[in-house]
DNA sequence: CGCTATCAACTCCTCAGACAAGCTGACAAC
DNA sequence: GTTGTCAGCTTGTCTGAGGAGTTGATAGCG
């Protein structure tokens, strides 16, 4: 699948690269429209455009009468595309840090509807075990392992879960497809003790099981 | 400071606004850009721009001769944007989980380049805990923690880290200000010891170490 | 019937030109 | 020194034209 880049998406990466290299520095002033499209040999719209998409990515900014100017000297990394290019191990090491916390921070801070979460999310766990198509097996067991992380009620931990997510689906979609279809959906038990150890509010044993758990997922991978 | 949008940005926030409430969804395809462009009563180019745009922000995707089409529902949150908007305790017990997993790490794959590296940063720090002002100190400490993460070898809690580092950064600065100076420059003790168990090789005593370094800087915040 | 080649209609891509709107610094007037 | 004015720059927007790629219908062929 080849791919040709429009101009304007050229001219936005050989913006970016200039930025990179030093070109201009934070707070800097581009030189003017017609003088870059002159400079990069296409037209004055191409520019413009080139321009907005940065001004999208957060780099550029411009200021009508004023001029065009760098906000950062880099892309955000964007956050997909380190997750997208990360071993899996090392995405599942992350989501282990993640959520072991978050289990210990919910054995403290755990509310009644957090344990009615719980409770929903591990019947339907159950019955998707039995029967239902692996995606939707999966998406049952994310929502509960979700359900946890929220329950310690941190947003960031929350949020960093959710950025997790697609990568970490993706991922046990190929291992089922590659492994043993019933081997990962008999753990229920594992999961309603991680549950069972955040309603009793112990979060040392909150932690233990949850990382037991999820080193376990590691390692059928390695 | 006031600042009127362009129209090409409110086009871009209208499309998004459009995603969001479901007129569009994954994978579907716009109308064409002159049809877009008679809808919200603007030119053709600013429609473009405003596609342009969000393209750069990773939800739109326009490929010649088919149309633009919808690659994301909502942009994707600006991990910047999260963490300066979390609080500050949140942002730590965020850290925490990153750092503590991270030693735990460290303990097992710890190399003789990385053991160097603590080595260098935990002299630098002490140096700068007697006498540098607040920003060298702070750069220092950060640096020290940033090898123990590094030791881990795994590239997704490293960039975590680093995108964590400077809210983390500020929030120090802050409370090195309101703080007594000298209160929090007197544990290279306890950071010596993180280092010590990494060179153990001891996962469980680094992890504990790590997580009683830190506890105690969150409690100092609340 | 099934497959392939052709092609028209549609899409986005790029350019050029025109004018509007906003900013900035210089300079005159006070 | 302060203020007002303004010329010359900047980006913002629209329009019309033609280029290039995609898609689906259709005709032709085995």
């Amino acid at each position: 699948m080849i791919r040709r880049h429009p101009l304007a998406e050229q001219a936005a990466e050989e913006l970016l690269r200039r930025i990179g290299s030093g070109e201009w520095t934070l707070g800097e002033k581009l030189p003017g429209e017609t003088t870059l499209a002159a400079q990069l040999g296409v037209g004055r719209s191409t520019i413009r455009e080139a321009v907005r998409e940065l001004a999208g990515r957060r780099v550029l900014e411009s200021r009508q009468g004023a001029g065009v100017f760098v906000i950062a000297l880099q892309a955000a990394e964007d956050w997909d595309k380190v997750l997208r290019k990360a071993d899996i191990t090392d995405v599942l090491e992350g989501r282990l840090a993640i959520e072991t916390e978050g289990a210990r921070l919910a054995a403290s801070r755990r509310t009644p509807a957090d344990l009615k979460n719980f409770r929903y999310t591990l019947t339907d766990r159950k019955r998707a075990a039995l029967s239902a198509p692996d995606d939707w097996y999966i998406e049952a067991d994310m929502a509960f392992h979700r359900a946890v992380v929220a329950a310690a009620h941190n947003a960031v931990l929350t949020e960093l879960f959710d950025s997790f997510a697609p990568r970490i689906r993706r991922a046990m979609i190929d291992m089922l497809k590659l492994d043993d279809q019933h081997r990962h959906r008999h753990d229920q038990a594992a999961h309603a003790a991680i549950a069972e150890a955040i309603r009793l509010q112990d979060p040392e044993l909150a932690a233990a099981r949850s990382r037991a758990h999820l080193s376990a997922v590691r390692n059928t991978l390695t």
